[in-house]
DNA sequence: TTGCGTGCAAAGGTTTTGCATGGCA
DNA sequence: TGCCATGCAAAACCTTTGCACGCAA
């Protein structure tokens, strides 16, 4: 279960510290390029991909992607569970953590009366956002989504 | 609500009515205009794109993407009152509809607790359904995901 | 007639691939 | 020493944008 990489080099524990690091926020691929080099150590974008792509089929990561936005989002798996869920504000582009009893009790329900086992890793909740609903949800919110991204 | 189109061309009936003949199947952008293409009417790519956006807007159209894969994917959200929610499974694609007062309960929790009105209709929940987890669900999906897509 | 919608092509960004080099075993 | 991993650059890919023309109103 460690061993499908080959050799271990230098650059492999490095992407995976800084996987590991991130715990439950996501990040790109060019996010661990970037964090890679502001510690001193360049290592090449091909090879950042290389590895995420390698980690993603050992689990060790998952990926999906925010709203269909180019750029996939990766999210370090560390072996346990991260079992929250994730709310996208369709308007401003946030994106929030939720974490509580009722959401996990939304999981047991859906897997025992539903027949399906939910990844909360990879689910979405789209809608919008309390600010957003404040300032105007009046149907064009607009200019700050964009402004935001 | 549906006049943000503006005028009413052959282009965005064509689309509209591709789309909707899809019925729960996803597609994607460049699929709508093989299909088209396929009919004897050419409609640009970029048209096909802008609809797709404006259709996404509206909400007659939801957007998604399998796995993060290059090439995002669509399906038609049925005009109106779908306000049950979706369950896609990661390892056959199978989409389900959910519906039960646990699940629309969950909509209120999360509106007065977490301060977050959801869109059912956009809102997909990615897991393993109960045939693939017949299958396997021992804790390592990993290579056959590869495999299936 | 006015102005939006369309189509083509080019730009933009992310991810993948090819190939020579360097490092692990 | 052999072979895999790396890095650079170019390619491939999907999507967006700019601009001139055509069509709906």
């Amino acid at each position: 279960m460690e061993s499908q990489s080959g050799y271990k080099t230098k650059q492999k524990e490095l992407i995976e510290q800084c996987a590991a690091k991130m715990g439950a926020s996501h990040f790109t691929a060019d996010e661990i390029c970037e964090m890679l080099d502001t510690c001193g150590t360049h290592v090449g974008k091909a090879t950042v991909y290389r590895h995420l792509e390698r980690m993603l089929a050992e689990g060790a990561v998952r990926k999906y992607s925010i709203d269909g936005k180019s750029g996939a989002c990766y999210q370090y798996a560390g072996g346990a569970a991260c079992e929250h869920f994730h709310l996208k504000c369709t308007l401003c582009g946030k994106l929030i953590h939720a974490q509580c009893s009722f959401l996990d009790r939304l999981s047991s329900h859906v897997e025992y009366e539903h027949n399906f086992k939910i990844d909360g890793s990879r689910t979405v909740f789209y809608g919008v956002c309390g600010e957003c609903a404040g300032v105007d949800i009046s149907g064009k919110p607009a200019c700050r989504c964009k402004a935001h991204l």
